[in-house]
DNA sequence: TTCCGGGTGAAGAAAATCTTTCAGAATCAT
DNA sequence: ATGATTCTGAAAGATTTTCTTCACCCGGAA
């Protein structure tokens, strides 16, 4: 017989391990849904996780069920015991952390953040922003400061993937100069700033737009001076329970970003990923995993 | 097709007059422990009411329905809405923005990650690792890989401020035998490293482990095989509508710990701090400016 | 008593679910 | 590179579930 002393949720996290590709995808399935996509028959939960119906027999096997009806049997009365009983409701939360421990104080926060910011966000700039990155006449520089330089690389990295003529310029650095020898007239920088806005990063923009180029710009609910030289502003909130102020909101707005313009240059860049992709295997960089 | 506006509980009161006695009684089993009793076969429904299975059919036929399954199938999606998270479903939507724009549907999946992620933190986890970063005995090496490089610039840049002996190592390049050269046991090994895992990264790991350091992995949801030989390992879930994966869930948790160190080295940080501002003043970096 | 009509469940047919087998694919160790 | 090992899903078989049919039961009316 199997264990009733944990969980199911924690039974499937804790034999994480000692599951196969298949079957942890399968569990993230399960754990994501939680537990109502484990009460469908095997083949929808199969088909919801993209996996053969073998593959969830096995793993209930692997966790000590007989079969997958004695897992959805012991699911159901798992639920049945959680349901009658409301002060299991804080599952939200860390289990078993204090309420006001700092990884719920910080995501409460980090969440409240994401949600005032997206309300703000002006929609055509959204869709400016992601013409001009996709444009592949423009040359995009990206710059980034003390703090958001790896914000800036983390977005460079992308682009340079997804399209030619992209720089990275750290505006901190005393070369950025140099970097924007190249820059024409509507060409695309896209600048990081956030508070302790830095005078570098004020004069690259300046000098930016004297060039002629459109400037694109990721800053906090401040607002970086630059913005008085941007084409598009994204403004993200950063106020977080910590000495320091939190990227994420910028992050995820340029993973959006990013998202959308690949979209719209899949056709492009379909082949330099392909590319990409041949080099990796000559490399073998990478392990193989399906 | 079947009311949607009612549960299917206030349905079941709602004929509960045009049914016969048996139906009734299934009725009434059915409340009884709504709504898991009807999660089950058709058969255990029957039995548990004492009645046949034709009545059940008769009566979720009667409810409207074309047959057992698709009452249950309709039960599993109620419970769905009950259980997930009020969070998640929080209008966190951009204005006018269709419903399905990229930029709801990206951060309905970012803010699901968060959540998600949460969930299955491992509190004493975080505490561990918080204590070896606060550790002023031990060096920190942080290192990353091709995507994952910017994340971890963005956490020892925080901690090279926090702290003394904080080393950042790219686990791509080919010199990070060399900053490793310095490792003593004991000494910490941040690593990140999500799917695409780098045999790289891999090999450092394996390497810090043979030395004798502790190692603290970010991941994602399927584990990089780092995992291993890791102390501490956090996994965030990066699933996005994107052919890219988003970090904002990994970034999340590093800035908690950045948070959660800081408050713990205080003491040690302040003095450390001062000097820096004293720096910035004098090379005027920063515009003076709140 | 006999007939009638709706309600009920036993039994079997139809349909699905669940399990097992097996061969190809991927990975790992040599 | 090569062979051994493990993982995986297609397909077929075993089982269970679901639905339909139909005979029976029961209370009431002629």
């Amino acid at each position: 017989m199997t264990d009733q002393s944990q969980t199911i949720a924690e039974r499937l996290q804790a034999a994480f391990d000692s599951l196969t590709r298949a079957e942890r995808q399968l569990a993230d399935t399960l754990l994501q849904n939680y537990p109502v996509s484990g009460l469908a028959s095997i083949t929808h939960l199969a088909k919801a996780a993209d996996v053969s119906t073998p593959t969830v027999v096995r793993m209930v096997q692997k966790l000590g069920f007989s079969g997958f009806p004695e897992f959805q049997a012991a699911l159901r009365h798992e639920l049945e015991a959680r349901i009658s009983d409301p002060i299991t409701k804080r599952d939200t939360w860390v289990q078993a952390a204090p309420e006001g421990h700092i990884l719920n104080r910080f995501t409460e926060a980090v969440i409240g953040n994401i949600h005032q910011s997206l309300t703000q966000i002006d929609l055509p700039t959204f869709e400016r922003a992601c013409t001009l990155l996709a444009d592949p006449e423009r040359r995009v520089f990206v710059a980034g400061g003390r703090i958001t330089h790896a914000l800036a690389e983390y977005l460079f990295l992308h682009m340079q993937v997804l399209r030619a003529g992209v720089t990275h310029v750290h505006a901190m650095a005393s070369t950025w100069a140099h970097d924007l020898l190249d820059l024409r007239a509507g060409d695309v920088v896209v600048i990081f700033d956030v508070r302790r806005y830095e005078n570098g990063t004020l004069k690259l923009a300046e000098l930016a737009r004297d060039r002629g180029a459109r400037i694109i710009l990721f800053t906090d609910q401040w607002r970086s001076p630059v913005h008085e030289f941007a084409d598009c502003t994204f403004c993200g909130r950063i106020a977080v329970p910590s000495a320091w102020d939190s990227l994420v909101t910028l992050m995820m707005m340029a993973e959006a970003l990013i998202a959308e313009v690949q979209e719209r240059t899949w056709d492009s860049t379909r082949a330099r990923m392909e590319d990409l992709e041949g080099m990796f295997d000559r490399t073998r960089l990478f392990r193989k995993f399906t």
